[in-house]
DNA sequence: TAAACTGTTCGATGGAGGTCGACCACATGA
DNA sequence: TCATGTGGTCGACCTCCATCGAACAGTTTA
């Protein structure tokens, strides 16, 4: 079966109350996330450049900030919101900064090989 | 080493010259085609669905007009340019009609498990 | 309280691409 | 040659979404 529990480790991260900002942090698991909308979501240079700089490195060690992406921080924004709707990332509110957590196991169960492919993607080998 | 004999079967299938047609159909190998333009291939629904119909029939029996798409032949012509470039389907000429095929185990090998995601998605399984 | 930092939201803009109608090109058959 | 059937090409339109600047909100520290 792919129900499991999913309001277990998303919302209720950060503890039983958290902060009035992190009540707007709404997740959605992958098994709920259509094909349409996964699809949607690696389809953009931006938003896969997030998520293989965040397999490089263990969870919950990357604010938003530290992301070297070619775009302002209002689009950044944007693009960290459909990765978390897209049930790619999960967020926690770590004072004033939000860190991230990229979802694999979750991920890789609801699309099979998409996530590796993404990942996979080797930059121009510099060479 | 995935670099296999890439002219192999695509542009000279259906004879050593063919029609002033065929020599049009240009075709790419998947090992070739750059991620981004995978994901944008699979990313539309109109080609999602020719994808599947194709998956379900044996190769070189579907012509592009034997497709049921809510769009006009103008842009169904558009879609089946865009997976060939994409190097997701083969086609040749069969007198007046243009028969496809899936290019699956290539595209596999250079996506692994993508394709296999958008020919598992289905429809609102009718009830 | 104020300042600095991080991130979100809002409104506007621009470009990419999906869509269409019309016309064109090719193959078949009479 | 003409008619028909299939598919491609062209130009235009239009919607969606990535992008940005500016303003706002929450957190931490002074």
């Amino acid at each position: 079966m792919s129900i499991r529990s999913r309001s277990d480790s998303a919302a209720d991260a950060g503890g039983p109350a958290g902060s009035a900002r992190a009540r707007n942090l709404t997740h959605v698991h992958p098994a709920d996330v259509p094909l349409q909308a996964a699809l949607d979501a690696v389809a953009d240079p931006v938003r896969r450049a997030i998520l293989c700089e965040l397999a490089g490195e263990p969870d919950w060690t990357r604010a938003c900030g530290t992301f070297d992406l070619p775009v302002g921080k209002a689009t950044r924004s944007h693009h960290f919101a459909v990765l978390r709707q897209a049930g790619l990332i999960e967020q926690r509110d770590a004072g004033p900064r939000r860190v991230n957590r990229l979802r694999r196991p979750e991920f890789d169960e609801a699309f099979p090989g998409l996530l590796d492919l993404v990942l996979r993607e080797s930059p121009p080998t510099g060479g």
